[in-house]
DNA sequence: CTGAAAGCGCTTACAG
DNA sequence: CTGAAAGCGCTTACAG
């Protein structure tokens, strides 16, 4: 079964494969092609079935309505969440998506990108493990648009949509003071060049009421449980009596090592980043700093669309949203 | 900066494109190309960075080294985390995905597998929300290679991998009346033609010690929560002492519905289908019907794969993995 | 109003 | 041991 081609219309009308061409992308008005002439092309290219070859065209036209993301990690809720969104709206503007998971690997994520790269996608959406910006200069020299989404980098000029990492944790962080919060401290994650962990924090030192009191334990993002499981063992009998998780994976792991314990968090009160379902189901509800993710989807595509179909007139725009505290 | 083409090897060596194409893709030995000529190609080619145009190579070669995968909705956790193995396993044999959400709706299912054949995927891995089997027949008509997951269709020769969702439900049911229940009701959701979910009522069916209680809730997909509400309300009172969901997403607006009235689920006793984390962190933990959805996506990969590369010698194989019951 | 031709970047018989 | 040529399916000047 042989797919049907531009040609097998062509030959069987009797026209020419490109009066087919225009007529079937829509030029065929502007190109004062015979009403009647349209009408036959259209209802034979329906009876036959023709499903146009995009690589063809991608290879004629040089664009291939493919947009490349990579992210770490899929099944993490809060990229699952995001993917969705990019989906969503780049679908609705006629792109399909190449999704890739860097497992916050730098090696890995290098090899995604030339792959994506090989792949002629259009565009790229990354929310990227690199530690360095130099790793991006690649990608500026192959010339394929980008939009960096949830981590950015200082001093690079590229488009990008984060939210507003520092003040979205001291927001956190003033919430569990008026909990009766005395002594926060910080789970952080490692690796902490990414810049939204760092972001964070920096909002946490600053929401701090007593500096000298500052604690910060950091969690290898590779060991989560274990990392937490030390960190609380050590926090015990010590006065610090609250804790800001920098994001959802870390307080998933407080949830379980204390629901294997049987004692729940005990005088602790716990606040993270990134809303997630489950903290509304727990005992105590967990409060949280939400992340706007369909705008942040939203937006990421919206800007890279609007870079790929209009290359120049464009400034470099790096957007920064709002989070939201949920009280709870 | 113009991409970096065979032509441009070729002539900076003063060789043939014909000749650079044989010894980057690994043909220079069989074909007996001088080893010199060889490391110079190689040589010059990472000098000038040289990156395959793999639409080029797919229009000429017929494949794309792309597989599609369309799936009800990627930020469900089931969902999800299959998407990540069947990434994980693809990537590791040299395929990319092509991921697309269904949303369980029909009309998008079409249009969404029309555009994936557009983009001349090799094969397609698909979690089919189609009431009907004949809808695939256009499928089957192209001629693209195609492996169903999680839902299959009976009659349907197809290669496909799913989990034995009877004996699951039964082992559940059974786990239910093991913990002292009596009468246990199933919330199931619709659409019920779902396989994967007429299935699980069929095993609850079969567990049940008397038939004439059986009682069934069905909660519209696009509406869970209310849906759940109104059961749970309806319950109150009855002689039903515990709950079989179908899947997880019914479970947790359990969770929910009785996080809110702060009673939790009193009397009742509830078991699911899907194993998610949270079921290990709420109180009282939830036991579950484990689904090994790793081995589910790497089957899958390894099944398309397999058609792909030698399309002949291959009966139909429909691979159905046992589930496991997580007692808590 | 319509067609013939070139060319996107690659691979693969074929020829020598 | 290597090259010239055809062709995958499309679009776009160009010509008439």
């Amino acid at each position: 079964m042989k797919k049907v081609s531009l040609k097998d219309i062509a030959e069987s009308l009797g026209v020419s494969k490109a009066l087919v061409s225009l007529v079937l992308n829509g030029k065929g008005d502007e190109r004062g092609i015979n009403k009647q002439t349209q009408e036959r092309v259209r209802l034979k290219a329906k009876e036959l079935n023709y499903i146009p070859n995009q690589y063809a065209r991608g290879l004629r036209v040089g664009r291939t309505n493919t947009i490349g993301v990579i992210v770490p990690d899929i099944s993490n809720v809060f990229y699952g969440t995001l993917c969705k969104a990019i989906e969503q709206e780049a679908y609705s503007k006629g792109y399909n998506l190449i999704i890739s998971n860097s497992y916050e690997d730098v090696q890995k994520e290098k090899k995604l990108i030339t792959d994506l790269i090989n792949r002629n996608i259009d565009g790229l959406i990354l929310a990227s493990s690199f530690d360095n910006k130099n790793e991006l200069q690649g990608l500026k020299d192959n010339d394929v648009p980008l939009v960096l989404v949830d981590r950015v980098f200082e001093g690079l000029d590229v488009d990008s949509v984060s939210v507003s990492n520092v003040e979205g944790a001291e927001k956190a962080v003033n919430f569990l003071y008026k909990q009766g919060v005395k002594s926060p401290v910080c789970f952080t994650i490692s690796p902490v060049y990414i810049s939204s962990i760092s972001e964070r924090i920096t909002g946490y030192l600053n929401g701090l009421e007593n500096k000298k009191m500052a604690k910060l334990f950091q969690i290898p993002h590779d060991n989560i449980q274990e990392g937490v499981n030390l960190a609380l063992k050590e926090l015990k009998g010590t006065e610090y009596d609250g804790i800001f998780c920098v994001n959802n994976s870390i307080a998933k792991a407080i949830l379980k090592a204390s629901s294997s314990q049987n004692d729940q968090f005990g005088r602790l009160k716990i606040i993270s980043f990134d809303d997630i379902e489950i903290f509304d189901l727990v005992k105590p509800k967990i409060s949280s700093v939400a992340q706007p993710i369909e705008k942040i989807g939203n937006n990421a595509v919206e800007l890279l669309i609007d870079r790929l179909e209009k290359k120049d007139a464009h400034v470099i725009e790096q957007r920064v949203l709002e989070t939201n505290l949920i009280e709870r």
